[in-house]
DNA sequence: TGTACATCAGTGAACGCGCGTTCACTGATGTAC
DNA sequence: TGTACATCAGTGAACGCGCGTTCACTGATGTAC
């Protein structure tokens, strides 16, 4: 028996996630710091105060629209790594699953890559704890792989950390670049991964 | 015989400064497309209407900053280039390179890493036409340099960019971290300049 | 060197406007009996 | 099932405030003769 919200519930919750959608759409071209809370309630067609019943100010909506845009992201990370396959094979899946992700959620790619260094304080940290979390993750992953047998838990962390930049930067570029140029950033991209992975292989020699 | 500026344009030039300066400093703790225009002439002393004898508003100012915090860079990433010296010395060259920068321009350097992806278009497109200038001035020399013989250019070119996007992001890094944290950083960004160097040298196995 | 006029960086007042926040309210939903 | 009361998401009006922009102006600097 599954629990249901009740009407009150599932009506507060769907105008939560109107005035996040509304808000997304309006970062497309302005970053968090200017944008108003009137302007998005106005873009919901709902009162200004009652922006207040859901949230205590667009900090506090950046904030969980980190949430929305990263958290559900950790599964998909993990079984990206996992260690089947060639290099090659490895790395197109990596690729791929990037772009996919940019074309499915452009809006809150941008959201993150922008925000990631943006004015907002407690934005710019809910992403850093993701983006660290990922890299924790990706460490885990790479630690349990064979081919990191002798190195040390910091140079594993190092690696992954290469992974996860190197995947932020991968999708701002994809968004900045036009239509025609995704596949030249892709094959940039997984140009980039031969060679850490090059690196991977004699990093004890 | 130098030309020395009239009184009234060493003036209007010193104003102009004092207001990029003011800026700058605002920009410490907002991005630019939250700053106001009012904000920055009651930093410098000056009445609002003034501003638009220098730029015609807060984006004109942006695009004039990364002048600034960019322009001079050309010819000190030209140098930390030059290959000499054994890899481990010019990694440590390069890394020492991005420390300095970061420890005497904070605040430059913080614009460019909040503006690169922010919220306003002109900027993120001067700061994007000098990144892919340095990116082709690192790819010329290292073109230059013996052991890119047999690449292609796409591949040096695909390298060259590897090398400007971990500069940015190792300067960010600075930033973001506490005051102890430093030498960490540091130390990561060597290891990971390692690595990609690993990965050049067995490029054409 | 002196004079008369032109230039133009910076002033100060004024404007209309949209902002964030508060408040008492309404009426649908939830709960207790 | 019905009734009486409590909760609370959303309303609409009001507020004070700082914003960007305009305008005619001032007075120091520059220029022509």
């Amino acid at each position: 028996m599954s629990h249901t919200l009740g009407i009150r519930q599932a009506q507060k919750q769907k105008t939560r996630q109107a005035l996040m959608d509304s808000a997304l759409q309006l970062l497309e071209h302005q970053s968090l710091s200017s944008l108003g809370l009137r302007e998005v309630t106005r873009a919901v067609g709902m009162a200004p105060a009652a922006f207040y019943r859901h949230f205590t100010g667009t900090a506090d909506l950046g904030v969980a629209l980190v949430e929305q845009a990263l958290g559900s992201l950790h599964d998909t990370i993990r079984a990206a790594i996992v260690t089947t396959g060639s290099s090659e094979e490895r790395i197109d899946r990596a690729v791929a699953l990037i772009a996919a992700q940019v074309r499915t959620h452009p809006a809150h790619v941008r959201f993150i890559a922008r925000e990631r260094h943006g004015g907002v304080a407690p934005v710019r940290e809910a992403i850093g704890v993701q983006l660290r979390a990922f890299g924790d993750e990706v460490a885990e992953a790479l630690g349990a792989d064979p081919e990191s047998a002798g190195w040390t838990p910091e140079d594993v962390r190092m690696l992954a950390g290469m992974y996860v930049d190197h995947m932020v930067m991968t999708a701002s570029a994809l968004l900045e670049g036009d239509e025609g140029s995704e596949e030249a950033v892709l094959a940039t991209a997984r140009a980039q991964l031969r060679l850490v992975t090059l690196g991977r292989h004699h990093w004890l020699d």
